[in-house]
DNA sequence: CTTAATGCAAATAATTTGCATAGTC
DNA sequence: GACTATGCAAATTATTTGCATTAAG
């Protein structure tokens, strides 16, 4: 088993007395394998088809740990369940969100990430990673 | 009734032909006193102790008009169901969040803010808020 | 008078949980 | 070996929906 898939999961679980299992390197994998935002039910879903016997019970367990351990981000969508969606630290994009249909755009801006970064020093903070969304009226709603 | 209660949900429930009702009156009125975030039950929970008999539905029917009218935001509180929150200020500021010590520093920038308007434009979209949160540490602990 | 909203209860989905078993440390 | 995690299925819980009735525009 590849102890070195997430040095900060791994960290994280060994931290707290966890134990690293293969499902839950599984999980972690599929989860920051998927494009853009995800419910569990649809990485239990996946998992399955590829052949892991990992039950839902075990995904519903094992995402609140990655959250925790910084590797996933909670999004809203709409007015449904709960979504995830991975954090990269190369591209982090922001979200254009629809009020109306729900729909999710997602979006990247170079200066706003140097002014937030700015914006953070000129607070004496070190940023690590961000979430921005803007709601509005998507083009087919407006 | 008091139709002043809030223009701006007015303004929103008949741009759409629908209909200014009592119940969606309290729903919006025992809502925005919230303080800090809640849930749709909660909600319904007050409501019914405080003698209006709002049934549950439409409490969850009325909240999602809340959000898309822009008196409401859903908030991500822990790993639970749907959480609400008021919208009170006018300015809508931004957060630096300490991801050691929970700190939380409120910021604003212009030229962010100007940014994102342009980002939205850029995609057809029309921008009415945003949530912008910086996730990092702090002079504190870093 | 036309159309939308409400309440109720039933239906649906998502998430959680108990427990026996298997796997880590 | 001690203790945690897993899988399963059952149990919960939140949220949605159909429908008859009531009320707003």
């Amino acid at each position: 088993m590849d102890r070195k898939a997430s040095p900060q999961f791994l960290e994280y679980i060994k931290q707290r007395g966890l134990k690293w299992t293969p499902e839950r390197e599984k999980v972690l994998r599929e989860a920051l394998a998927m494009e853009g935002h995800f419910e569990a039910d649809e990485l239990a879903f996946r998992l399955r088809k590829k052949g892991s016997r990992i039950s839902r019970a075990t995904v519903y367990r094992t995402l609140p740990l990655l959250v925790k351990a910084g590797l996933l981000n909670q999004v809203i969508h709409g007015e449904k369940h709960q979504h995830y969606e991975p954090i990269h630290e190369e591209r982090q994009h922001d979200h254009l969100i629809c009020l109306k249909c729900g729909r999710f755009i997602e979006v990247n801006d170079d200066r706003i990430e140097k002014l937030q970064d700015k914006l953070a020093e000129a607070n004496d903070f070190i940023p690590q990673r961000h979430k921005l969304e803007i709601y509005g009226l998507c083009k087919k709603c407006k």
